[in-house]
DNA sequence: CTGTTAGCGCGTTCAG
DNA sequence: CTGAACGCGCTAACAG
């Protein structure tokens, strides 16, 4: 009869002491045995190890990582929004790479929020993470200076900060952009639709320079009553498409900045078509970033294609060289390609 | 000039004993400002927060948790696939309960492994986690049994354990399932296929086992020719369904349990249709799980709608029910309900 | 109001 | 091969 069941439902863990005792040895003995570099006699070793068993004794690692020398063995990953289905691939990316090294990540979520990120660091940091993955909200200038995160190895995905140094992965979203918006006017299209996120983002900033520089490219400047750059969520976005759709003169085609803003706009378009309109009456579409059921777009469709997955992996491997290293490194920035996929010509 | 860079690069957050030196003052004094809970002269308290600020001090939360009485303030999260469009704003659910009751969240990713699932609930165990939320891969019975986990409040969400006692949160999928399936037999569907997740797996069972019921109604058997039920991902489902309609007798409708399947059967309907079949000539469609993007289906669509956010958050909620139980609580099952909804007729 | 003592769980160091 | 002492960072309890 294995009855295992410690200090009642809420108690706290068994500890070495009590293994210790279980098995008629001292707690040094207990250690020496799990930590398995032998120097201990094989039947005591089973008595130990019998023991462990019968009280479910884990070793407490947050008083492992007491001692001089040991890591904690965390890593710290504050993400602007999981509830966006590109975060979630990206966590996983994250959380492959730093199993493969051993270590377990500590998730927070901001919300673009950049006082609760704040808030995550500085909690983050209390538990002795060994390092940090931010995708930053806007203006996280402050709580990364150096002065508040001290030496501690950081990487910042998607986004970049400036006035910090510090590793950064993002993707070509000017190069993306660039390509995408090209490709509407390669096929003809003047009059081209503008939905992206929020101003003060990088990702918003850099690929609506993309989108310019296309435009200017061929002479022209951005209609700004074509423009609208403030949608976070698929709702808004197709909000947005309907005002483009209503205007006197609206645009042939639309380049949207994000999967929030291409979805929102394809679902405005599917509405639509199921009110009757003439998907020919319909703009063309270039989004950045992948979407799943690309393949029912009922309108030329094309997406900046690039695998958040890899990003999350790309970035805490970034980190991990800097945390293996034993001289200091450079901050560096790295660009991830992207491509131009046309789902639909 | 505040110079706050601590012992390089990789060096150890700086300690309360340090920030006391600083301070000119003992360690406990330090303890006492922090805890801010007075006792401590104005002035004297001024020169701590200095110095905790130009040393960029942090609380070592391990070596406070290690103290009698102080909890870890970390909930342990096991998912099966963040990848999964379905996950992200689970563990959202889960991590916004979780701040709103002081908790941090360690999250790993078990990719359906029941031996990544016991390695990762051993090492939350280790860092004092307070509870766990799981969603249990296929027989994970042994790691998560009383003798195994001790009192540590576990809630499983999505999917049951049976022999377990444990809290549970899952939806109604054997409704959602037999109303779905309803659907297209009141339609007029007679030759309904399905497209399922591993057998195995307790939601695949139970979605079935409604889709069973509904056929049982109208004095049907499922036709296992129609039945393809090991498709985990988009690109299975796609061929899995491609497989369906070229059958014979093809179906004239489609049940499939799950986005990744519905996602699948979608893509590879608006293949077709691009490669010139007529949409009529393809089978009408129910799916558990909202998918983004449904506006634009060519075919009659119907989803099983519910919010994974919610069931992260009421998971959450029931595990922080327990944790401020003071009496013991019997473990209890939730069933979330489900809604059909209706995209295009 | 402030400092000293002691101990949380663990593992290194040194004795036996 | 095994155990005792010590200290990692922190704070409750007890002086002063």
């Amino acid at each position: 009869m294995t009855r295992a069941r410690r200090t009642g439902p809420q108690g706290r863990q068994p500890t070495i002491k009590q293994v210790a005792e279980r098995a008629g040895v001292s707690p040094m003995t207990v250690s020496r045995t799990l930590a398995g570099r032998g120097g201990v006699r094989p039947e005591v070793q089973r008595r130990v190890l019998e023991a462990v068993q019968e009280l479910g004794y884990h070793r407490n690692e947050n008083a492992r990582s007491l001692r001089p020398g040991h890591r904690s063995g965390l890593i710290g990953v504050a993400i602007t929004n999981l509830g966006n289905p590109y975060y979630g691939p990206f966590a996983l990316g994250v959380e492959e790479v730093a199993a493969q090294f051993g270590r377990r990540i500590i998730l927070g979520n901001t919300g673009e929020d950049a006082d609760r990120e704040a808030q995550l660091v500085a909690d983050f940091i209390g538990r002795q993470i060994e390092g940090l993955i931010i995708v930053p909200s806007a203006s996280s200038a402050d709580h990364l200076g150096p002065d508040r995160i001290g030496g501690l190895p950081v990487v910042l995905a998607s986004r970049r900060v400036y006035g910090l140094e510090l590793d950064t992965v993002v993707l070509d979203d000017i190069g993306g952009a660039f390509r995408g918006t090209k490709q509407l006017l390669d096929a003809g299209h003047r009059r081209i639709g503008y939905l992206g996120n929020v101003v003060s983002v990088f990702t918003g900033q850099r690929r609506y320079s993309g989108y310019e520089a296309a435009l200017a490219e061929h002479g022209l400047e951005p209609d700004l009553t074509l423009v609208h750059r403030s949608q976070q969520d698929v709702e808004s976005a197709g909000a947005a498409l309907a005002r483009l759709l209503e205007l006197p003169e609206p645009p042939t085609a639309i380049f949207s900045a994000n999967n929030r803003n291409t979805i929102g706009a394809l679902s405005e378009i599917g509405r639509r078509i199921r009110a009757g309109t003439d998907p020919g009456d319909l703009p063309a579409l270039v989004g950045f970033d992948d979407i799943e059921l690309a393949d029912l777009s009922p309108v030329p469709l094309s997406v900046i294609s690039h695998d958040p997955r890899q990003l999350g992996a790309e970035t805490a491997r970034l980190l991990f060289r800097r945390l293996e290293a034993t001289d200091p490194i450079p901050a560096r920035t790295f660009e991830l390609p992207v491509t131009l996929r046309t789902i639909r010509p």
